[in-house]
DNA sequence: GACCAGGCACATC
DNA sequence: GATGTGCATGGT
C-alpha cells in the first residue's frame, strides 16, 4: 500500500533529484556542522567551518584542546557564536569524557543509547541530536525541522501543534527504517521549504500542491 | 531597515 | 505546562 508520505517522497525526488546530503568531508564535520546550523543559513555554516579547516581544526583532538574564547572567534560567521562555542566544547567533552575522543565508539553505541547521551549535552536538543545520528552517524533517526513542521502542517497532513516527537513518529512509522531513506526525505523536505514552502509561501507552483485532498485551502501558521 | 535562516535553554507566569 | 526572550551573523 502506498501512503501520502510515500507519494511525497517520490514526487519531491522526482521533482528535485537527489540531494547528497550531508554537505562535509567527514562524519566529524558533519556533526559539527549539525550544532552551527542551528536556526542560520547553510551558507554562513560553510564559512564557520572553513575557519576550522584552516586552522587545521577538524578533528577531535586540536578541537578539544582549543580554547572555548578562541573556537568562538572562529566559528563567528555562523551567528550566536558565543553559545554555539559553548555548545560545541559540551560536545567533546562528552566525545573524550565518555567515548576517549573516538567518534566510531560514540556511534557503536547505537540509535537510542546514543541519542540519549547527545540530549543530556547541553545545547543539543531533539533536532540536532537527530541530525548526527542520521547524517554523522548514519544511524535510523528521521530528522525533523522547522520546513518539515511547515510543509505538512500546511498541506493538512499533521496539526500544526504538533510537537517534534509526533511528526517524527508519522514518519518513523510509515516508512522502512532505513538511513538512504531518512537521509534523502529530509534534504528534500528542506529543499522544498527553501523553494515553496517559507513564512510567505508560494504554494500553487509548489510540486505538493496537486496532493492536496481540497486544492489547497488551509489555515495560516 | 525589516525580515528571515536546516534551534535551544532559560525565565516567567 | 504554555508562552516569551536572548543568542548574532549575513542574505534578500
Amino acid at each position: 500500500m502506498t501512503t501520502i508520505l510515500q507519494d511525497v517522497f517520490d514526487r519531491l525526488l522526482e521533482r528535485f533529484g537527489p540531494q547528497g546530503w550531508w554537505p562535509g568531508e567527514s562524519p566529524f564535520e558533519v556533526m559539527l556542522g549539525a550544532v552551527l546550523v542551528q536556526n542560520t543559513s547553510w551558507k554562513n555554516v560553510e564559512r564557520a567551518i572553513a575557519n576550522l579547516r584552516d586552522a587545521d581544526l577538524l578533528a577531535p583532538e586540536p578541537l578539544f584542546e582549543l580554547r572555548v574564547e578562541e573556537l568562538a572567534e572562529l566559528i563567528r560567521p555562523a551567528g550566536y557564536y558565543q553559545v554555539k562555542a559553548r555548545r560545541l566544547r559540551n560536545l567533546m567533552e562528552l566525545l573524550f569524557d565518555r567515548f576517549d575522543g573516538s567518534l566510531e565508539a560514540m556511534f557503536a553505541v547505537g540509535l537510542t543509547s546514543l541519542r540519549e547521551e547527545l540530549l543530556a549535552v547541553k545545547g543539543i536538543g531533539p533536532e540536532t541530536a537527530d541530525a548526527i545520528l542520521l547524517y554523522a552517524a548514519e544511524l535510523p533517526a528521521f530528522v525533523v525541522d522547522s520546513y518539515t513542521h511547515r510543509v505538512l502542517a500546511r498541506h493538512g497532513w499533521i496539526d500544526f501543534d504538533a510537537d517534534y516527537h509526533q511528526i517524527q513518529e508519522h514518519f518513523e512509522s510509515a516508512l522502512p527504517q532505513d538511513v538512504p531513506l531518512f537521509n534523502e526525505y529530509h534534504a528534500l523536505l528542506v529543499e522544498v521549504g527553501k523553494r515553496f514552502c517559507k513564512k510567505t509561501p508560494a504554494c500553487d507552483e509548489c510540486p505538493l500542491f496537486e496532493l492536496l485532498p481540497d486544492g489547497g485551502a488551509r489555515e495560516p501558521d
